[in-house]
DNA sequence: AATGAATGAGGTTTCATTCAT
DNA sequence: TATGAATGAAACCTCATTCAT
């Protein structure tokens, strides 16, 4: 981790780094991209501007930089979390809780993910975090197929795209309806749902 | 629907609009919102980028409103296909195909809609037609729970957020792998999972 | 003139351009030009920034077209004053003169021409107007020496920088010493000193 | 003039002084003022940029005080050079040839002091050099005047405004004209015309 | 005393949007 | 109504200069 944020963030004092992130949060997390403005970055942060582009190139990098520091906190929560526990269905039901308790406990990392991202720039420059942990999801998934626990009969890419598609889609309503009820509270009845989709029938 | 489209699109010489539909469909989906520029907008389309200001007010009117359009195609198709249809299950399951065969043929629309709308803006300002699309899914499921095929132990929003977080994350990462295989092929495969988790288990 | 300044100046509302004149005038006379700044020229013109970058490209374009301008003006009185002059002594007497008393009246354009302009990039750029002041002085020069006038031993451009290298250093001392005395005034006991230098000895 | 050098240059080891004299010429004989650099200037003398702060406290100041210690240089070649010499007319001949040999010889400095240093800042800071030189001249003139062989009407200022407007003049063309004949070899006869233009004429 | 990081200013560009015709 | 010019904002970039080590 320390080995990846020293390629992620170059030499940045921590504390700056802290206020900056901060600022990211909250600039970009409350408009879209292209009405959120770097110098309000800087402003929030009492970081100069120029010392923003000298770090980070661009406002995209600025904003994927952050997200992908975020996105490589929340891996390493699930893989914490992974530890010990046996159980296929266990193992997923705690990944699923595990998401949607992230994005509920850090809402501006959700906005900035599923709403905000400059999505055609992301997808072709960055998705390092994301790509590790979906690593660490399929390689879970496959073995669940192989064991003849979760359905054999699709890529297992199609059986975390009902998990990945619920958390998103799930979160993105949870906003639009204004973050009322608890979004981690939801998990189980979610997710048995999402059980139900992808193991395999009990006889078939 | 004429004096929707009417309300949505103010007049314009229909050929022009058309030219203009085209170049929003191929620069807004070819590049994020912000790197999208309204000047070569106007320039693929022929006009003048002060008639479309007199138009559509603003870039983000501007992609709304076509959107919209296209969101609204939709819509009517799907109205035209379920008729005739009474079994739930093969309405859901063409509704899902009628969605995967529309952002396959259309992917432009899926590009937009789940990549390059700013989202925050798009959610505060318009979602005419998509709540209109949504009104006729929830209609539909809301009796599925009543006659105790669906699951009625969470809220019918829940049954559709399985649903369209499956199509938007699949389309999704159907452009991410480039393209490839038939999207709408893979529709009745991937539904079948949905049904699983939005049906009432066989005995319960 | 209206041609050239066509070519010089794009179509900017000639109330525009005379209040961008007055800026420039004010702004880069009375600085060094790494030190005059283009946000104060169009604040004091009352024109947009960005329309100062339209028209002219950078700052060094925009003091060039200026100063292009001005010297055009004063070729232009030089030319009008020689009409109906035959003598050649007279006429190189007024020419001094001229300069002398233009630089005087519009000290702004002697200070950016002898003392900010970035000279390297100017010599390599413009000079159109200088040239063409230039010509006129050395076809003078030249028929002078011809007649036997002028002393013929030397290239015309010397006797040219005789007379330029007074105007220029007259103009940079004026200046240092505070614009006291009048300068156009000490024209006659100058040109006298450049008449004996250039002209043939009486008997030789 | 140890005591002199002292002050203008505060304590840099010889050896990175020589090297830093070296740059300045370059980037700074090279280019307007604006656009030659300061890192480049360290860079080139393998200095960092923070010690040329530490030593001349702005990029001003670093040109005004190299050119001061070349103007000092030629001042020194100068007073060297008068040695022995009695007559007026010869003392001011080998000045004028002094000062051709000396930008010929060395057209860094030329280049600098008639091109690129930014005049305002200049003239109203530093004139220590340029000022020994001029009372130097002064002093020759006014001698002359007063034995009556130089023309006594005028300011002796005006007599050295001749002198030093026709070599920056001519320098400015030799440059301008690509530095091709040798610029010292014209000086007599450049100053014979000077000469004639100073002096008193034969009778009168 | 020497250095690299940070800063502020301002040049340069590109746009969305507005104005005037 | 349709258009090009003008505007303001902000990205982007380079530097002189200052700070902290």
């Amino acid at each position: 981790m320390t080995e990846n944020k020293k390629t992620l963030l170059p030499a940045l004092r921590p504390e700056v780094s802290n206020r900056l992130e901060k600022a990211v949060m909250d600039v970009f997390s409350h408009s879209d991209f292209h009405r959120a403005n770097i110098r309000d970055v800087a402003k929030a942060a009492g970081v100069s501007f120029t010392t923003i582009y000298k770090h980070f190139g661009s406002k995209e990098q600025l904003v994927f930089t952050y997200v992908n520091l975020w996105l490589g906190r929340l891996t390493d929560r699930i893989i914490d979390h992974l530890q010990g526990i046996e159980d296929l269905k266990e193992k997923l039901r705690k990944v699923f809780w595990l998401q949607l308790d992230y994005y509920e406990r850090h809402p501006y990392l959700g906005r900035m993910l599923f709403m905000t991202l400059p999505m055609a720039t992301w997808m072709a420059d960055k998705t390092f975090e994301q790509k590790k942990m979906v690593h660490l999801y399929l390689e879970v998934l496959k073995k669940g197929q192989e064991e003849g626990i979760l359905n054999p009969r699709v890529r297992s890419g199609v059986l975390l795209d009902i998990m990945m598609g619920l958390v998103q889609r799930s979160f993105f309503m949870w906003v639009q309806r204004g973050c009322k009820e608890s979004l981690a509270e939801q998990s189980n009845v979610l997710f048995d749902m999402v059980w139900r989709a992808i193991s395999v029938p009990e006889k078939e």
